[in-house]
DNA sequence: AGAGTGGGCCTTTTT
DNA sequence: GGCCCACTCT
């Protein structure tokens, strides 16, 4: 074990933390604190103490950080590392589900269902309900499952989350409940988990089977959780109840950063902390040392006009830089144009590209930008959207390998048996019935005579590619071969996609995934809850080439050199229909907060002052930027006639003055999500009017990211 | 009963 | 612009 000098490597708020003794801890910790320094130290100083590796459990939100810590803890101790348990707390359940899962009623080759699987499953159980959508106004599958699992991640009834968060949908309780019961017993008898049953099912172990809850909790005798602050209910209860006897629980979180409230993430679980486990020291870390004083005050003025919150500013270490500048932009075009032409002169100027990430609120809001990227061939990453292992081509495959494992899996079926010629929703759902009443050795052998006559053909087609590829199962990557090279699919691609050739290539990049895994089954569980491992693959000798595109979401923990945020405007980002909840605004601040702390020394907000492509809809900035103390930061409007690059410095003649004035002259409605948009005839001076091109572009391009698959 | 076509509706974040 | 749904034709 190699020799770590803490008090030289850490600073005295992290050595505390570190350095702290046994029993339950919780670390507040400022954006760019060294909140992953201190975790990682925190468990070399655990190694170094003696402490077995596999006694450790690194709890984390997302599967990169998880990697990132453990890979951060190998460099720093050595080999010594490898046997600690690290991983999002979906993926540990799983492994821990796959030696227990008889406890709870499963056998342990179950499947995961991710999310849409599991609505395919509700919307099956929707449709052979006798409820009638037109009689009046019922939720959709996609509703009900979210109230499903948010009912199950915060603990509430579904009638109270019904209340709540649709309440026009009150009269329905009772029929969704019962929708909701029927998909759980048919999941059930699937063999069957989706996401919240892996967190759900642990827990019921914990609770209820206390010679494997014991088994579980005496081999975990140090619990560490990152993000404390994006735990919902059920997950606190896991951790309490993982930690209960012995107590070395330690936490690390930043309430400023919660962000996860919608999946039923509560900011109470990490004030309460102190609470709940009394004795319980708290270590804060405000020093940050990642961004210049100019960004932080821009954070920290923003994260003022919250309310709940505690106390705190960071404070800057980094020496003064420049203030970050806000770009009005005329479109969403020419927000794209700026974007594209600072990348370059910024790349001119020695940062590199992967130094740079450009973040927005919601996928859509990088369009334009995605395509004047691939227009100046400006290699770019997109993180968020699609991602592999949920794209069409391999989700189908991925049905058939899954129903290797588990013939009796309804929403692998459902997926299939669309899929063949001449069968619909209805014999689907009549050949499910079937399937359910046959014994799992004897369905891929169910005789035509059981089979509706119209379904027959295509019926016969999916059974020759399961039986062909069942006696692969201990080899997963020959099992996807077999199912991809059958004439079914192959056929099937070419006639649905024009991009038929570049899939196939992505299943054999599948399968070569594939390749690497002992069994199908845990090849399975992987392509559900962690693609890292098949991405990584994919970019890694780019990785400094490319600039990232990004959900805010998705960038959290991360850092670069620049970053732009745009699309900052008021119907862009707050989001509305966030802040229609609870709450929901200052949860968009804080995920601004997010933001801006990403960068170390250049932040770009912008935004386009007109949204759109049916009609043209004038926008507003970003109250955010609108509340800004002015004078944190650069002001400049582009102007609309020029190109790209062609900035001014002042308003004055500006675009804005132009749409000010339009919207006095009654052209301009409120529609109804509150935004501004054209009405009846075009304004005259045409050349400021036209609509601008970006919709005629050609679509983004399928092997960077599909958005027409599913 | 399926498949193909036209119209209304909504734009969020993710394990 | 794209998705989902309902309607209609086969």
């Amino acid at each position: 074990m190699k020799n770590i000098d803490y008090s030289k490597e850490l600073n005295q708020e992290q050595l505390d933390a570190v350095l702290h003794g046994d029993g339950p801890c919780l670390v507040l910790a400022g954006a760019g604190s060294g909140k992953t320094r201190t975790v990682t130290y925190r468990v070399a100083y655990l190694l170094e103490k003696g402490v077995d590796p596999a006694s450790i459990l690194l709890l984390t939100f997302t599967n990169k950080a998880a990697k990132e810590m453990l890979a951060r803890i190998g460099s720093l101790v050595g080999p010594e590392a490898n046997g600690v348990w690290g991983g999002t707390f979906h993926s540990v359940a799983n492994r821990i589900l796959r030696s227990f899962a008889t406890a709870v009623d499963h056998t342990s080759n179950f499947t995961i269902l991710d999310q849409e699987d599991a609505r395919s499953l509700i919307k099956a159980v929707l449709k052979e309900s006798k409820i009638d959508p037109k009689a009046r106004r019922f939720p959709s599958a996609s509703v009900i499952q979210n109230v499903h699992s948010y009912a199950r991640n915060v603990g509430w009834e579904i009638g109270e989350v019904i209340e709540v968060k649709h309440p026009n949908f009150m009269d329905c309780s009772r029929d969704v409940e019962w929708i909701i019961s029927q998909y759980t017993s048919r999941k059930a008898s699937a063999n069957a988990m989706d996401f919240d049953d892996l967190l759900a099912n642990w827990l019921k172990i914990m609770d209820q089977h206390p010679e494997a809850a014991n088994t579980i909790s005496s081999r975990f005798q140090y619990i560490l959780v990152d993000e404390f602050q994006d735990t919902n209910s059920l997950q606190s209860r896991l951790v309490e109840r993982l930690a209960q006897v012995h107590k070395n629980i330690f936490v690390v979180g930043d309430d400023a950063q919660s962000i996860y409230a919608f999946r039923g993430a509560d900011v109470k679980n990490i004030l309460a902390f102190p609470d709940q486990w009394p004795d319980s020291k708290i270590f804060k870390l405000v020093t940050n040392y990642r961004s210049t004083p100019q960004i932080l005050e821009v954070a920290n003025a923003s994260l003022r006009n919250n309310q709940n919150q505690f106390e705190k500013d960071l404070i800057g270490l980094k020496s003064p830089g420049v203030k970050p500048m806000v770009i009005a932009c005329p479109s969403a075009r020419q927000e794209a144009d700026f974007v594209a032409g600072k990348i370059l002169e910024l790349r001119s100027q020695g940062v590199a590209l992967g130094n740079m990430a450009v973040l927005f609120r919601a996928s859509s809001h990088s369009q334009a930008l995605e395509f004047e990227l691939m227009k100046r061939d400006i290699p770019f990453e997109y993180r968020g959207g699609l991602k592999f292992f949920e794209r069409a081509h391999i989700k189908d495959v991925l049905a058939y390998t899954r129903l290797l494992i588990n013939p009796k899996e309804e929403s692998a079926w459902l997926r299939i048996l669309n899929m063949q010629q001449g069968i619909g929703a209805v014999s689907a759902g009549q050949i499910m019935a079937t399937i359910r009443n046959t014994a799992k050795e004897d369905v891929f052998n169910i005789s035509q005579s059981q089979i509706p006559a119209r379904a027959s053909a295509g019926w016969q087609d999916a059974q020759n590619v399961l039986q062909a590829s069942s006696s692969q199962i201990a080899k997963p990557g020959f099992a996807i071969r077999s199912i991809a090279a059958s004439d079914l699919y192959r056929l099937h691609l070419e006639r649905e996609y024009p991009d038929w050739k570049d899939r196939l290539e992505d299943l054999e990049q599948l399968a070569l995934f594939a390749d690497a895994y002992p069994d199908v089954a845990t090849f399975l569980a992987d392509a559900v809850l962690d693609d890292t491992a098949f991405t990584k693959q994919k970019g890694s000798s780019y990785d400094n080439e490319r600039i990232v595109l990004s959900t805010i979401h998705q960038a959290k923990g991360l850092e670069w050199d620049t970053v732009f945020i745009i699309h900052l405007t008021n119907m862009g980002f707050p989001s509305p229909r966030a802040v229609e909840e609870d709450d929901g605004l200052e949860e968009e601040r804080r995920l601004f907060y997010v933001a801006t702390t990403r960068a170390r020394n250049n932040l770009y907000l912008t935004y386009p002052q007109t949204v759109g492509f049916d009609s043209l809809a004038f926008c507003r900035p970003s109250m955010f930027l609108e509340e800004l103390p002015s004078g944190l930061t650069e002001q400049m409007t582009i102007g609309r006639q020029s190109g790209f690059g062609g900035l001014r410095s002042s308003s004055h003649d500006s675009w804005s003055d132009e749409a000010a004035s339009s919207w006095n002259d009654d052209v301009i409605e409120l529609d109804s999500y509150g935004n501004y948009k054209k009405r009846k005839e075009e304004p005259k001076s045409t050349s400021v009017w036209k609509k601008p091109d970006t919709k005629k572009q050609a679509p983004r391009l399928s092997f960077l990211r599909d958005v027409d698959d599913l």
